[in-house]
DNA sequence: TTCTCTATCTATAAATT
DNA sequence: TAATTTATAGATAGAGA
């Protein structure tokens, strides 16, 4: 008999504890349940357990990794607007770098001191490339919505 | 005063069935926030509105994309990498093209040296390999349990 | 729209089996 | 341990402000 509102499942033994959680979980998924087909949503629930490290995936790890992908994608194609800008302006400055390294061959061909081609040949094929591989990246803060204009693209 | 026991909000006009909607959110996000909250647990929310294209992520864009991230990982599933790595990419062949930059303008500099050891080796090991990392790599449908052995690494 | 009210429905704590 | 029961807490439909 609901003595008490809510009880606070860190202050119970292990067992308990999971059984709350249990108990928990279930009205949260059928409450999700309910939402998705009441009202005709798509929706995905992801919970880590403490000191777990399978998570949980409501309503199954497929249907969960469409709705996810299709997360993912929106924030990408957000991130790609600015990323794209990003890459257009380090393109740019390469091209840019690029024309100064021109000029500078130029000059440098011009110094009677060295003509020698294999010299030019050289530096003309210098680098590109790179490895690479890092992987940076942060959880960019940027919220879910859009920051301008319309709300939806419905 | 619930006279019914649960509406099937497609059967009613648009504002009303956003009105359900956002109650019914409004109520799963808080179940969600009592379990997070008094069971200690990571969770993230997904919600896609019928015919939006925006999605909604509880507790928030970046709380969600934390559990995500967790998530994925678990799943060795990295999308976001490639974007990442691309640009760093770019950012590398910048790098590079300063110093050649640089190293030239120090050229033009000491127009006689080019006998100097030190220029010739500069110059030897400016450009190496290239080497983008491709990008392989897929959604893979794996089920979020693990195949073997124990349940949890706990 | 967004809030309030409240009867009724649903979820849940605690006991029982 | 897992189900069932039951009383209370919480959520919600519907109406009104």
């Amino acid at each position: 008999m609901a003595t008490k509102r809510l009880r606070d499942s860190r202050n119970y033994s292990e067992n308990v504890r999971n059984s709350i959680l249990d108990r928990r979980e279930i009205s949260l998924f059928k409450k999700a349940e309910e939402l998705s087909i009441l009202c005709d949503v798509e929706a995905a629930i992801i919970i880590f357990r403490p000191g777990k490290i399978q998570p949980i995936a409501w309503k199954s790890a497929s249907l969960a990794q469409d709705v996810l992908t299709r997360y993912l994608s929106f924030l990408e194609f957000k991130r790609l607007d600015k990323l794209v800008t990003h890459e257009d302006y380090l393109q740019k400055l390469v091209d840019k770098k690029e024309e100064q390294i021109t000029k500078l061959q130029k000059m440098n061909e011009m110094e009677e001191s060295f003509n020698d081609p294999w010299f030019i040949q050289s530096i003309a094929t210098l680098g590109d490339g790179s490895g690479i591989e890092s992987t940076p990246k942060e959880g960019n803060g940027v919220n879910v919505e859009y920051d301008g204009h319309s709300k939806d693209l419905d």
